[in-house]
DNA sequence: CAGTGGTCTAGACCACGAA
DNA sequence: TCGTGGTCTAGACCACTGG
């Protein structure tokens, strides 16, 4: 019997989060298949109806897949919307018909201030990932990307070659985002970001604050701080009537 | 008792065709409320969870608001979605409790330049509303708001008092907008920016270059400059998984 | 207080797919 | 045939709103 946490949030929104924070662990692995209606029932020691009411909005969501008479899987991998991608700058790049290369500053195990702790949404002082890496197009530098990245959610996160895999692709990969903040704002580079960007102190830069959820939990931070004059962020899209 | 369709779909997908044929109709007319749960329950002969169901997911999709307590209601024309609302820099200020006042500089018609032109997507050098506005915050300016209006869509946009209204309210009275496109960059203030918004020439500023689309005819070309220091653009959504 | 929507349960029947 | 998801019911308790 497995222990739902104790908030005052509806019980089919446990059960959501509880698979949502499974399907990152991978704790379903290589066939990705869940456990039925029935098993949940039992392990979680709720209704079948609020399981079947989580399953099927997860499915509407599009992170699950549901065959009557056969199971229910994870959805593969996530097709970009409208405000993910402007992130995704190796893609991007490539897709601009240039070279794209990392070049890695930090890699690293920290113990989180107590601001960012707060951002995190954490009671105590877990230590999270913490990497600085520049991207680099056709050898100029337009992005320099600092995330905080909990550990939880994405294992192994210090382990990796992000100069091989973008950090992008490694964190999507690994848990499904439910939810993004972001903050763009306009601030003259300091010295560390104007040597490593390749400008002038002072100058101006994009600043996109960034904060992605898996269900209730704060999944990354991210910081990405953009050469003013070289980048800017576009984005083109049709409301829907649905929120 | 009413009856509902003889077809194969769900109970629920009944009730909900019969819910929008209803509000198509008006039948719930002048005050837009509609019959409780359980009035449902007896008049369309299906349990509450059903009709439960039905109202929730129609409530999802944007055609119903319901508050505990109170009752169910249909929604108003045109929710505004994610990406708009980050325009409606008049809204945003009285929502954080704050005076909003407007200046307005020029209110003129004009020719287009050859690139003006262009970005209308017009053949020819049709003339055009061009405005520019000073939004104040508490008598601090934080946005320098400039605007080209194709007059096709919005007749007598020259005529608009916008110390009153805000010119986003009338656009979007005017014409319903089926796309925008947004362009997102740092610069520094040149003179004159500087001096409308009372900044430092030279300080980072954010510039928000925007179209907005009626069709496939464009509506209006924007340009909004903020002070750096005193404002960033956020926003907060849940992806959804359809592409 | 009564009426509303929000949630949850236990149990039922069904349609489908695989063995 | 059996296990899967899909639907539906009757009844219950709760939180919130209004008079």
């Amino acid at each position: 019997m497995i222990d739902l946490p104790d908030t005052a949030s509806p019980l089919y929104e446990k059960v959501k989060d509880y698979i949502l924070i499974n399907i990152g662990t991978g704790k379903w692995g290589k066939d990705r298949k869940l456990p039925s209606e029935n098993e949940l029932v039992v392990s979680l020691g709720v209704s079948r109806m609020t399981v079947h009411r989580a399953l099927r909005e997860l499915t509407a969501a599009g992170f699950l897949i549901r065959l009557q008479g056969v199971g229910t899987f994870i959805a593969p991998p996530r097709p970009q919307s409208t405000l993910i991608e402007i992130n995704n700058i190796a893609a991007e790049i490539v897709e601009r018909g240039n070279r794209h290369r990392s070049e890695v500053l930090v890699l690293e195990t920290i113990v989180p201030t107590k601001e960012l702790a707060l951002s995190f949404e954490f009671a105590k002082r877990t230590s999270v990932y913490h990497s600085v890496v520049v991207n680099f197009e056709n050898d100029l530098p337009v992005q320099l990307e600092e995330r905080f990245v909990n550990p939880g959610l994405i294992p192994d996160y210090d382990k990796q070659d992000f100069t091989r895999t973008a950090t992008y692709d490694y964190l999507m990969q690994k848990t499904p985002v439910t939810e993004v903040e972001h903050i763009i704002s306009a601030i003259p580079a300091d010295k560390e970001t104007a040597q490593h960007l390749g400008i002038d102190v002072g100058s101006c830069c994009l600043l996109l604050h960034r904060r992605t959820w898996t269900g209730a939990v704060v999944a990354t931070i991210s910081k990405l701080t953009y050469a003013g004059s070289r980048y800017s962020l576009g984005s083109r899209y049709s409301p829907s009537r649905a929120s």
